[in-house]
DNA sequence: CAATCACATTCAATTCCATGAATATGATTA
DNA sequence: TAATCATATTCATGGAATTGAATGTGATTG
């Protein structure tokens, strides 16, 4: 069971409670963060955590929901555990409701705070 | 007081609540049903309720949400009040999930009921 | 295999949302 | 102005989402 979101509801409910699931998912201001910095492929926890500010088990929690929701998967790579989105169509989502609120920057003004992962500290 | 979600947050709070905000009040399937049953103008709240066959407290519960929110707009004709969407960009929202979530119909398999309302039983 | 690292999970308390039932409102007609 | 119509609101309750705190897990290194 703990089917995700997305497969969940394509078979016996309703049409629209399909979209409905994939908006719960986006009702989080945090998810949305994490979303939009997974625009420009996969980044480790570490990144998330460095670059929003929040608490590592905190960040955890919201990745865990976007994971079950089948949104993002996990990848790991030695000690860390690199996510991505799944389906980049969740972008189309996300910038039609941020056209319609009329916001000015995508949102994505992050602290560009250190990160210990390998992609980071190593080399440059 | 009472703002409006899109006005709500422009201001003061975060850039990506304004977004979380609007898919809030996306995530119920009997709102995401009202919408598209706006899609093709406004419509009194009894069609609403015939189309839909919830209670009328029920849609009018709904329809609160939505107008409290800023989606849609009220207008009194006689009897009548007509709810419209304020702004069809709306629709791209919900199109996208409709494709994210990849279903057949844009959902909108109506009962087809009957309307006591002047624009259905009168004339034709 | 013990220590350590990056990350995940569980638990509990609070707050938020959904919804049925009952009732209210405000325009309209007689 | 009283009755009636379409629609709105209030209230109460059960259930779900949020989040802090604590702890667990599993790969990696020595």
């Amino acid at each position: 069971m703990e089917l995700n979101v997305i497969d969940a509801v394509k078979s016996s409910a309703q049409p629209m409670d399909a979209q409905a699931q994939v908006f719960k998912i986006l009702t989080h201001p945090v998810r949305i963060a994490i979303l939009n910095l997974l625009r420009d492929g996969e980044h480790c926890v570490c990144h998330l955590e460095a670059f929003l500010g929040f608490r590592q088990a905190y960040i955890s929690q919201q990745l865990a929901v976007l994971r079950e929701a089948g949104l993002i998967q996990d990848r790991r790579d030695g000690w860390n555990i690199y996510y991505r989105v799944v389906n980049p169509q969740i972008y189309a989502v996300l910038d039609a409701a941020h056209q319609l609120t009329g916001e000015s920057a995508a949102g994505t003004a992050q602290l560009e705070a250190a990160c210990p992962c390998p992609h980071c500290s190593p080399k440059e």
